[in-house]
RNA sequence: GGCCUUAUCGUCUAGUGGCCCAGGACGUCGCCCUCUCACGGCGAAAACACGGGUUCGACUCCCGUUAAGGUCACCA
């Protein structure tokens, strides 16, 4: 126990490209990070592209974005979706360029006579596993092809023939210390000879467990955190490594992210993919705390963590054993924390690529005066996202609803009445003088008057005609940020309605 | 179905035998602030799945029941 301790910490994230960086994923490389800091280890990126019908490098790019744009920042791996770029000493950290170093080890196995070559036909192998469903027996592989002779198999080899290269599954009990579950126990009668490997004569290549064995190996992997949905996948593995001599990795499976329905969160369930989030306007802080604290938390009542100091808390122990079901609401709630949190002109460079999209602002505009408007907005917003249609009347012509000027039972006489009177006070006020604090205090002594205890007989319409909502944020900024003329313009055209 | 796993408020969770007629947060509801919407403040409702043990004492330990999830590919 000691000298495992001595040990230094690698651990691996092994995403395969075949689909954008899930949130399920990108929290267990978070797990995973987290670890290797609080240990001073190294984290390490390893992209597991050895299906390459469904592998795509679009995805391995959205992978290595998505990560970066979280922070998670790793120690050696893919750097770049450009060729073979790579930071570490352990030769490629993508599988498709690694496939020499596993025919090694797939050519030990055959010679030691711990796999064999199979050659039955999919259609065959269908067959067999729907007869078996049929009957309530559990699919398995019936060991057909075990005991094909050496010329046999040159045969068929020479023949062209597509094969896959079966492990022979050992009868015995396997058992592992998870380092969040404890003890766990496998019986191997239950494991089928699973395939390692695919191809023909001119090309083979390694299948998933064969893969991750290898490179965990080769890798000097010390700890394996990944998911549960892995737990079944340990015992293969732990096969594997027994046949080939390795040591064995120490284990942990975290728990589930799980849609409201209980069941493991996927796409059926909205949104699953970190850009998608991204694109949606959350902020990396709000997934970073958000994620770690799904199945996980210090201990304490502080909720509200940086990834540094989540790296100082971290801990295995902490760790749930049961799958924790994604809370949107809270995930707004964050959110909508961390943004009135940010600096302002940080949060105005972030709101820019909405507004320029939605059209309703120039690339050439002024920041100081777009920050004004992000500052009157900035606790009411909850994704970068919704800012567009929050302040789109700073910048467009209003297309009034006359009955959304109207306050409580006031008659339209009332209305232009309290208009004009909101008008002739403002007309006083110069320009340079235009500022919250002096409108706040001469429309508020005017709004008393009129009101006679109800201010909202003058300050409703005033809003209403500024911006044209019935939710906003109040008038005196507001007409700071518009400016006398643009507002005594918005007064008149409203109250041309009650003429 | 076999195997593996899990089980505290609606949700995320604190709780490691007495500090708990169970604490925090989100959400919900009410009140205050208030022209609106937010923010902020105050308050409320809301949970130990069930049944057996063990123990002077169980949310905490053991067994069972129930429920839920994961997994059973020439995917990873």
């Amino acid at each position: 126990m000691e000298a495992e301790k001595e040990k230094k910490v690698r651990v691996r994230l092994a995403p395969s490209p075949t689909g954008t960086l899930h949130i399920g994923t990108a929290r267990v490389a978070l797990f995973n990070y987290l670890f290797a800091k609080k240990q001073q280890g190294v984290f390490i990126l390893r992209i597991e592209d050895t299906d390459a019908a469904r592998s795509e490098d679009r995805f391995e790019k959205n992978i290595i974005e998505g990560l970066r744009w979280l922070g998670i920042e790793w120690d050696e791996g893919v750097i770049s979706d450009q060729g073979q770029s790579y930071i570490g000493d352990y030769g490629p950290y993508k599988q498709s360029e690694r496939t020499e170093i596993y025919l090694k080890y797939i050519k030990k196995l055959l010679d030691k006579d711990k796999a064999y070559y199979c050659f039955c036909s999919q259609e065959e192998l269908k067959a067999k596993k729907e007869y078996q469903m049929s009957i309530g027996q559990p699919p398995h592989y019936d060991e057909k092809c075990k005991q094909l002779t050496a010329e046999e198999i040159e045969k068929n080899i020479a023949e062209g023939k597509r094969f896959t290269i079966r492990f022979k599954t050992p009868l015995k009990k396997i058992a592992f210390n998870d380092l969040v579950r404890g003890k766990v126990e496998f019986d191997t009668n239950l494991i089928d000879d699973f395939t390692i490997a695919k191809g023909s004569k001119e090309n083979i290549t390694p299948l998933f467990h064969l893969a991750v064995v290898v490179d965990d190996q080769e890798m000097e992997i010390s700890h394996v955190i990944r998911g549960e949905d892995h737990i079944s996948n340990t015992p293969k593995q732990i096969l594997l490594q027994e046949a080939l001599e390795f040591p064995r990795p120490e284990y942990a499976h975290l728990p589930l992210i799980l849609g409201p329905d209980k069941s493991k969160l996927s796409k059926r369930h909205g949104a699953v993919a970190i850009s998608e989030y991204q694109q949606q306007g959350y902020l990396p802080e709000t997934m970073i705390n958000f994620m770690a604290f799904l199945g996980w938390n210090p201990g304490g009542e502080k909720e509200i963590y940086s990834l540094a100091s989540l790296i100082e808390e971290f801990s295995l122990d902490g760790v749930h054993k049961g799958g924790a079901i994604f809370n949107m609401q809270r995930l707004d709630f964050l959110n909508a924390f961390y943004i009135r949190k940010k600096p302002l002109m940080e949060l105005t460079e972030l709101c820019l690529p909405y507004l320029l999209s939605s059209g309703l602002i120039k690339k050439t505009d002024d920041i100081v005066w777009l920050s004004k408007i992000i500052q009157a907005y900035q606790e009411r917003l909850k994704k970068l996202s919704e800012i567009p249609e929050l302040v789109d009347f700073f910048f467009q012509e209003i297309e009034y609803d006359k009955e959304l000027l109207r306050w409580k039972g006031m008659t339209d006489e009332d209305i232009r009445k309290t208009l004009d009177k909101t008008e002739e006070v403002l007309e006083k006020i110069e320009p340079e003088d235009f500022n919250k604090e002096n409108l706040q205090n001469i429309i508020m002594a005017e709004a008393e008057a009129i009101g006679a205890g109800d201010r909202g007989k003058l300050l409703w319409p005033l809003r209403a005609a500024l911006t044209g909502k019935k939710a906003s944020a109040g008038p005196f900024e507001i007409m700071e940020i518009l400016g006398k003329e643009k507002t005594m313009e918005r007064i008149k055209k409203a109250k041309a309605l009650f003429k």
